[in-house]
Formats: C-alpha cells, structure tokens, sequence
DNA sequence: GAGTGGTCTAGACCACAGT
DNA sequence: CTGTGGTCTAGACCACTCT
C-alpha cells in the first residue's frame, strides 16, 4: 500500500475521472470551492492538485470560469517524461519483449557519447547493458545503458531483463528524480543494421539521457536508438512569461 | 512595465543570479526561511518560486538539506517549450535570417497533417504562410504556419516577417497557453530539397503542434521541418509517481 | 536538538466572467 | 452581484539530515 499525501490522492481521482470520462473534454472540473467539500481539503491543497493536471495537460484553468477539460495527450510510444519502458508497454497494452544481448560488469562509462548534456566525469566504472526492443516481433530500439557502479554497485542480469527502473526503486528502494534528454538524428552504424535488420542508409532517432536521483546524484546514461520510421516524439508545453 | 507578482519576482530574481553564478552550480540556495526575510515574503510564496525553479531544472530540493542547483540546459535551438523563434535567436545570440517564401491569407487548413495531435476541425479557414530560417547564411529550417481566421482574422505579411509571436501578443495582446508537439522522422520531400539545397535521400526532423491560447482556443498549427544534421532537442523531465 | 524541506489549513484580498 | 480562479499570509505539524 503506497502512503501519499492529499493533494496527489485528489490528483489521482481526478485524473482517472478524466480518463474514464466521468469529466469529459470540453467540460469543467468542480469549482475550487467545490472541491473543498467533496473531498474535504483546504482550498489550496485542491489547487496543488489542479496545478498538477494543469502541467500534465489535463486541464487549462479560465480565471472566472473553471478547469476546462482539454485534449490530452502524455503517453505516446517510445518516450515521453520519465516512464519506464515496461510502465509504457503496460498502459498502452502493448506486446513487447525485451531481449538483453550485451551485458559487462566491469565497463567503462563512454564519456564521449554524453559531453553534450554536460557530463564532466571520467573514466567512471559501470554495468554496461544493451537490449533490443521488439514490438510486433519486429525489432525497433536498441537501449545501451550504463550504470555507475559508485552509486549502484551491482544490477543483476536478471534485472535489465525485466525492468531497470522496478529494480531501482523497488528493490534498492531508489527514488529517481529526473533526467535530461536529448534528442538527435544519425546515420545507422553497424551495430543497428545488424540488431535491427536496416539497409545501408537507414537513420535514427538517438536520444541520450542522463538520469539522477532525489539527491541529485546522476546515476544512469542511456543511449536508445530508434528505427527513424517508428519514431514518435509527443510533448506538451506552457507558455512561460515572456523573456524580460 | 510589466507587472508581476511576488513569487515570480522571487523566481525571476534566483534564476539570474544562478545563470550569473552568483549560485553556483552544486551549492545550496538560501533556505526557504531565509528567503522569508531576503525578500519579506511568506514561505509558501518562496515555496513557489522554487517549485518552478525545479519544474525548469534549475535546482533539486533535497529534504533536510535545501535546494541545489543543478546543470541547466533548457534553452537549446531549435525547440524547447514554447519560445518564438525570435526569443531563441535574441536568446543564444545567433544570427539569423527569416524568409518568408509563401503567404496566402484565404487558405485552408490541412487537417490531415495534424490528425494525429487529435485535430478534427474541418476546411477550416486559415491565413497560411511559409518561412525559411537561415543560420549562418545556411537555410536549415522551413515554418509552414496555419492561423485560423476564425480566432486571428487577419495576419500581416509583416508579422510574418517580423516575429507572429510579437505580433499575437504585444500588438493583439493574445495570452499563448500551451501546445502540444510532435516529432518524427521523415524522408525530404520536394519542396525540401528545393528550399534547402538537399539530396535526394535526406532525411528531415518534422515538429508539429498545435498552439492555444489560455482560454484554450486553438489557433495556430504549424508544420516545422528541419534538416536531420542540424536537429537537437533537449528536454528535462521528472519522474512522477509510480502508475498504479 | 536545530535546521531543512513537505504538507495542510483558514482566511484574506484581488481580477475576471456571466448574469 | 455572485461565482470563478490567482495570490499571499501566518501558523501548524511532520519527516529528514546533520552534529
């Protein structure tokens, strides 16, 4: 049983009543006011959960009307936010296998792969692990993680054969805080024409990440290679204030 | 003038002097109380400021510690959230040119190009107009932009030149609220190779989106196309709860 | 124990939309 | 004028870190 806190409990009914369409698109949440005797919060504890769903994409807030439903978006295959590729593949009902077909020990983190996302470590030892992604027995991805063994001394074979992520948090009881990404497009090398069956020519979509945890320690570098024609990138944003 | 409140004010405040390391990368912001009396706010409000700071990757709040500031990228050519193009430039101080090769005020909006961002308008009526950005005397990125006339009746040649940004919001005094995006991966068409001196065979970063206003009207569907060799996108995310 | 952030409250005042 | 969201406050209690 997961202990949280008001806010994201009122977070978590809303949500799913915008799924299940119990609020449906076009429509208003209760009022604020509302809010506060359906659930028996304080107004601004509705409000965190209102501000939430609102940076989701869930709802845009009208001064003098209400939380308008909107058209909503967030989990798109491959990559989107932080989501582990099996919570994915679980939401979207997909069937996908994973197959693990490089695994060291005792590497080395390849520096040179992350400088731009600003990486300044050296020659750091890692678990080194490579797996393809096959969606509709086709192979479309190829993840190369590296670990720090610093900070996650061992990660059993086992784990990068179910899920990375489920062995961190509920396993080593790991909480990750975020990550930056970055993504490119390259020519195919070797290495993907052969995993994933490409002609000569082929491109793909890279995304680099670089993953740390609530303390700030940056523990993960992921190198995921895409197939260029099933590549899809799905983002919401909000207008920030404009620079001064 | 521009009038703001007191937790932007704060936000706007930490976020310069951590670009101008007057925080510097790895140390501690002042603590929640101490911003209290620096600034003459309640906590809550510092709560805020620092919230967004996070939300935007500055820093990473570490219970029983404070807040550290962490790398920061956000601002990386050509997207990231919703900034002009302008804003970009001025931004990173990068040169650079803005064609406007096609304007057509009685088009209509190709809705087929945007179904997959849960667009279902029909014919609607729109003012279309196409650009070419070029950096460094290269012509890198083609805009095809489609604004409903329905919500924008009319769009100057000149705003086009100039920033449609600037011209939604300081001259019409338009709120943008959010957009949603997408990115794939496309061969180079035609009109491609023609604009940006390509190969056959090139390959093309396409970034669709839909962009509404704060009272979520959407009006603005713009089509960007960029050559692979010169797309980056960065982006910063944190993990959320764990899906139930 | 002292200091940090995390959460929640009850109340206040303001700006905006719709009647 | 009423109801909506936007902002801010002063205080409370809790969980965690560090000494």
């Amino acid at each position: 049983m997961v202990m949280i806190n008001k806010s994201a409990l009122v977070y978590d009914d809303l949500m799913q009543k915008i799924d299940a369409e119990v609020y449906q698109l076009g429509t208003y949440l209760p009022s604020e006011n509302q809010l506060c005797d359906l659930y028996g919060i304080s107004r601004e504890t509705g409000r965190k959960a209102l501000a939430t769903l609102a940076e989701n994409g869930y709802i845009q807030k009208i001064r003098g009307k209400g939380s308008l439903v909107i058209e909503h978006r967030q989990y798109e295959f491959p990559v989107s936010g932080i989501v582990s590729y099996k919570e994915l593949a679980q939401k979207l009902h997909i069937a996908t296998e994973n197959v693990v077909y490089g695994y060291d020990p005792e590497a080395t983190l390849p520096i040179a792969a992350f400088a731009s996302l600003g990486v300044d470590l050296t020659e750091e030892p890692v678990t080194a692990i490579k797996r393809v992604r096959v969606i509709d027995d086709e192979p479309d991805i190829i993840d190369k993680d590296y670990i720090l063994k610093s900070v996650i001394p061992d990660v059993p074979r086992k784990a990068a054969e179910d899920s990375l992520y489920a062995y961190f948090e509920d396993e080593l009881g790991l909480e990750i805080g975020y990550a930056t990404k970055e993504i490119t497009m390259e020519p195919a090398n070797a290495e993907d024409r052969a995993e994933l069956n490409l002609d000569p020519g082929a491109y793909m979509a890279v995304v680099r990440s670089v993953t740390s945890l609530t303390d700030a320690r940056a523990f993960q570098f992921t190198e995921s290679r895409h197939r260029a024609d099933k590549f899809r990138f799905r983002d919401f944003a909000r207008r920030q204030r404009k620079p001064m």
